[in-house]
DNA sequence: ACAATGACGACTC
DNA sequence: GGAGTCGCCATTG
């Protein structure tokens, strides 16, 4: 069922975007901060949601991943919350998927927590200003 | 149209 | 310092 709305949304994301990106815009935007997060770094839901102007809703970013997960280019795998938690892992095809990806790019992952989350942070309003 | 939910965050107890 | 509660914004029921 979860796999159908996902589908859903993908379509209904995909139909809007080049229509009048307007209630996409805001996906959009994560998107392509995700997209830009280099390898080897994570960021967190609030860091994208401040550096798209909302910053006290990191939920809308968490919803934009679930859409981002339609989108290969979009590495869901690098955001996890300020806590450094994959809190996000869940929703990945496997639940191991994301540590897996996170570790490939030499990322620590420990009891589902990212290890030194402080230095591999990236902050979008950082780096890009 | 109203109520509830959610890959979160910050505050309060 | 750990646990619980409220707030935010958009989507879904």
């Amino acid at each position: 069922m979860a796999a159908k709305k996902t589908k859903e949304i993908k379509e209904n994301l995909k139909q809007v975007l080049p229509s009048g990106a307007r209630d996409a815009s805001f996906f959009e935007q994560v998107f392509d901060v995700v997209r830009l997060i280099p390898k080897g770094r994570v960021s967190s839901y609030g860091a994208i949601a401040f550096f798209l102007g909302t910053k006290m809703s990191a939920r809308m970013v968490g919803w934009a991943m679930n859409a981002a997960h339609g989108m290969k280019d979009v590495p869901a795998h690098r955001v996890v919350n300020r806590n450094g938690m994959l809190s996000g892992k869940m929703h990945f095809a496997t639940p191991t998927r994301m540590e897996e990806l996170l570790k490939k790019e030499k990322i620590k992952v420990e009891n589902d927590q990212v290890i030194d989350f402080e230095k591999k942070f990236w902050d979008p309003a950082k780096e890009l200003s």
